[in-house]
DNA sequence: CATTTATGTTGACAGTGTCAACACTAAATT
DNA sequence: AATTTAGTGTTGACACTGTCAACATAAATG
């Protein structure tokens, strides 16, 4: 059922998702959804859930099989818009004003909450290493957050330039991005 | 016509625009918006074009009173974001994803892309006084855009804490920015 | 066996974007 | 000055949509 809205959306736009179209596809009859969401808010609030499990999972491989260090935390970020890029459907229902996040009990609120959360221990972790600086971890996380997430929408959006890959700006973006946080000892040593 | 639009999905939100609903509210009949826009697409294009306008001159205004410089540059992230969080209903129509930049003979990418060049060559400004890195003036702008962009849709998506404000976090993004893209000389000498 | 629950179906209603056909007014052209 | 044209607005209609109410049926439960 979820599957079949993806689907649908990565094909077809999220505004050609349409409740009859998902259940006569499936070789169900209109309104037989209603049974299992509330209204299209709930299905649309389900994706967004599942998008940020798998969100979650993909971050958590990233900085685990990185080494949880320096090329852990750039890697997240590489992985993070590599989601968004791979799965647009996913990112756009998750992030896109049509689900907001306290609607149904906490569905989707506490799977993005997660995610984050991968951020700040990963921040955390490098905090306690020396190699960022001692800031709010949750305020640092939010920032990175932003960062990632501003790449992630405006190459989802078409406003990157065609000889600019999300790839390229995420790597730049991660490179900036550790000038920024990085803690005194390790800026003047690592800056070039 | 766009007035009314614009003011549709300020108080209504964007789900509740509706073309005969802005008709019949401007005391015309439904279908009589056919004669100045293609499409309802059209008209969201027209209204994106104005945002990029209007944003356009807030960042211009923000650059030119902060004094062209560290001050100014900051101001611009500032007013980026308030932009965001004052007109919620334009912001979103400018990246939500119903418009595509291209659509309607460049209507609406031609004024983005006007708002862009604003970013860089304030970062074009910077590099020359010596405070700014020397890349690629485009892909840095690029990277700080995405900042900006980033906290912006945050604040929009309910994604913040309570505790913090939009206002508040681009401060932080602004001096963690700063450090990111300040250049050495500058970047050992401002260091905290 | 009786009954509740979970699931699916059809009919119906109010809205929506959009098109075609029809008016009317002001400007442009002859 | 007469006629044509472009610009603008109106009504009727069509295909679609989300959603609800009423009805059916199979599985689980007492």
């Amino acid at each position: 059922m979820l599957h079949e809205a993806v689907r649908t959306i990565q094909t077809h736009g999220m505004a050609a998702l349409t409740l009859r179209g998902v259940g006569e596809r499936l070789g169900v009859s209109r309104t037989a959804l209603y049974r299992h969401f509330a209204d299209k808010q709930g299905l649309l609030a389900a994706v967004a859930a599942e998008g940020f499990r798998t969100l979650r999972a993909a971050l958590v491989e990233a900085w685990d099989t990185g080494g949880r260090g320096r090329e852990g935390f750039d890697a997240m970020g590489v992985a993070y818009v590599r989601f968004a890029v791979a799965h647009p459907s996913y990112y756009r229902v998750m992030f896109g004003g049509v689900v907001r996040p306290g609607d149904g009990s906490r569905a989707v609120g506490d799977p993005g909450a997660d995610a984050f959360q991968v951020l700040v221990d990963a921040i955390v972790e490098q905090q306690q290493a020396g190699v960022a600086r001692g800031d709010d971890p949750r305020q640092l996380a939010l920032y990175i957050w932003a960062v990632v997430h501003g790449v992630a929408m405006l190459a989802l959006d078409g406003m990157l330039p065609p000889q600019v890959t999300a790839n390229a700006l995420i790597e730049f973006a991660n490179s900036r991005l550790r000038t920024g946080i990085a803690s005194r000892a390790h800026a003047t040593e690592r800056h070039r």
